[in-house]
Order: C-alpha cells, then structure tokens, then sequence
DNA sequence: CGAGTCGTTGAACGGAATCAATCGTCGTGG
DNA sequence: CCACGACGATTGATTCCGTTCAACGACTCG
C-alpha cells in the first residue's frame, strides 16, 4: 500500500486496530461490509463457499496488502476471510472511508492511484506465472521487484514468495540453490540479489 | 470494463477511435502519456524492454479490456504496447479524463470501483493459475466465470482463454474434451456449460 | 486461391509436483 | 529453564502430467 495515503488515511481517519489468532475469522461471506481493511503483519486467506458445500481460495493477503477493495462498493462480502497465522489489522470504517473520498478528490485519486499500482502488479505476477521453466519464472520475478541495486528485500518468508510466483517451495529452493551455484544470484538475510 | 460507466465516458468526453493492424504499435516505452486506451477489440500485448536488451511480456491485453491503468498516473509509459492482431482502440485524451474526474466525484468513483472489480477478477485468475491439475483448473475457472444458468459466453477464441488460465492450448482442448466425455461440461458455440 | 489462424489430435520427453524425512529456530507454557 | 510443538528451510527419490513438437483439417479474409 502506498505509505503516504496510508499516513494520511491514518490521521484523517483514525483506523482501529485489531487482533487475529491462527483461525479466527475477520469475516464471513454474506458479512455486512462495514470496515475496509489492511493487513499490516500476519497471513489472510479468502475462501468462497460455493453451492455445493465446497471452498475455493480467491486470494492469500500477505503482509503489507489490502484486500477485498471490492467490498468498498458491495454491502455483503462475498468471501470469508481467516487468518492462516496470527495477524494484526487496520481497519477504516467504511462508510467514513467513502464519504471522505466523496469530500476529498485527491485522497479518492490517491487511492485510485493505488488500485492502478494493484493491477499492474497483479497483471506482472499473472503474466511470471505464465512462464514454465522455473529458473526463468524467479529471475524474470527477482527483475522485475529488485530495487536499483538489483537487489529485492523479502518481507515474507520464502515459502510465502514460492507461493507468490505459483510454484512450491521445494522447487523454489532448489532452483535458488542452482542460480546461487551458477553465480547468476547471491542470498543474503531477508534479501535476494541478482548478479 | 463497466459498460454504464464507458457510456457515460462516452457522451461527456468524445474519445477518439484508432485501428491498428498486426504488428503496430499503438506506443513505446517512455512515450508521453497523452491517452488513456479501451481496448473494443483485438489483442495487445504489452512488453517491457529491459536494460539488457531483452523483453519482458507484462500482459496481454484481450478484447473488452483497459491497460496501461498506471499510465494515468505517470508521464511516460513504462512499456510498449504492440498489436498481435488487427485491434480496435477508443482513447480518451488524459488530461481531459483526468480533469473531468476532479470535477465529477461520482466518475472518479465509478472509475475506483471498476479497479477494484479489475483487482479482484486478476486476484481469482491468480489463484487459479496455482492450481496444477489442468482438469481443476478449467473446472474452477469456469465456475467462476459463469453465469446463473452455469453458463460461460466465451468473448474471445478458446486459445486465449487457454492463456489466460496459463496453460497451452493443446492441454486445453484436450481435457475440455475429457469433461465432455464425462459429461461434466458441455460445448457449444461460443460458451462452455457447466453440468 | 493462398495465407493465416483456430481447433484438434498424436507421440515422446522432461521437469516440476509429490511424498517423505530431517534440521534449526522460535515461542510458549508447564 | 527445558520440553514441546509449530513452522520455515532443505534435500532426496519417484512419479506423472502437462509441455513440446509436429502434422492436419476447417474456416475466414483479402
């Protein structure tokens, strides 16, 4: 999320906090919607009850992302969300939310701004994910969320990036190894490096 | 794209139409940015070159999509974007979309609610594309996509829907055939029916 | 009529998933 | 404080399924 309209939603909205324990529930679909959220440490995963009794996973939020913007223009959700491990939220009420949008063109294109970033990392992670081999899936990955020292500082566990990219941490780890080997990439603590 | 929201884009701010044919590009990396594009039809894919000389597929954009979203916000474009087949564009001139959105707050929320519909449905293909089993895959997709009468109208060739959920279009065929047989889905022209 | 593309099918291969086991670390509660 | 559980990280062996390459028919469009 973008730092700057989070401070500023921070102090003209005053978000309250909130706790979750490893499989506890934020919401569940059919909800009334009344908070807008953002994750600020922990693991979210959104399910979908589908007719049949069944589940499907929509999204795993991760630390640092908001989730479930549609929510802001639907009244019910129409997914629940549980946390996968314990998590710490920020929640703005929404209809605060909205009608200071409503007053505050800028803070409104802030966040339209935001959601424009969303999709193209969104669309980037799609298209990685369209890539085969492996290898070729993390450096085109490392590429394109390196800073300018070619360097990408994680925020999640690798497991967590694994899962990212759509491939399992087995693979993830192996083939980390042959590119650290083959002197194409350097780890270090919380950071992976391409040379 | 929302259509009641493109229509009303349509009478305040007169975009202009543009063709392409195969192989043109509609601009490059570090063009200014003068319009924002809907894509009516044809296909447009979107590549970033990198500092190494290669090339980087972002996205593809398929028929009934806007891109370049981030442009809106940006100077220059970050990529180019280039026909892969005849297309059709409607743009509308950035500036006056973005004035027009300062001034109409019920626009600009219009516009937010369509990037965060876009976020969501890109956070579903996503997860979707986890899903190693090809069979699950479609099956998944599919319920996703369709409608009440379990129906999917497909707007675009099977081959690119192939795509989308990141798999080949020979892998597609094939177990769209296998659900037939199995009397799981049906095939008619122009959309799939789930059973 | 020929070029181009979608749709379809076949055969063979390779690479990633899967299952499984181990180690280290961190936090927690008795 | 230590034992325990939970989880991330790591490595090995095996299997399988989707990719790849290739070829062909149908269809549209210029």
């Amino acid at each position: 999320m973008n730092k700057h309209l989070l401070d500023q939603f921070l102090t003209d909205l005053k978000p309250s906090g909130l706790s979750l324990m490893k499989g506890e529930h934020l919401f569940l679909q059919g909800d009334q919607v009344e908070y807008f959220c953002f994750l600020k440490t922990g693991k979210i995963k959104l399910i979908r009850h589908t007719v049949e009794g069944g589940q499907a996973l929509i999204h795993v939020a991760l630390a640092g992302e908001t989730f479930a913007e549609a929510s802001l223009f639907s009244n019910a959700f129409h997914c629940s969300a549980i946390a996968v491990s314990a998590s710490e939220i920020m929640r703005y009420k929404k209809s605060d939310l909205l009608s200071y949008l409503e007053q505050k063109p800028a803070a409104m294109k802030g966040l339209l701004r935001m959601f424009a970033q969303q999709v193209r990392d969104l669309r980037t992670v799609n298209e990685i994910k369209n890539i085969r081999s492996a290898k070729e899936r993390i450096v085109t990955f490392v590429s394109n969320e390196m800073n300018e020292d070619n360097e990408l500082c994680l925020s999640m566990p690798l497991k967590d990036v694994a899962y990212k990219i759509g491939m399992t941490h087995e693979t993830f780890y192996r083939e980390l190894k042959k590119l650290e080997q083959a002197g194409v990439l350097q780890r270090g603590d919380g950071y992976l490096k391409l040379l």
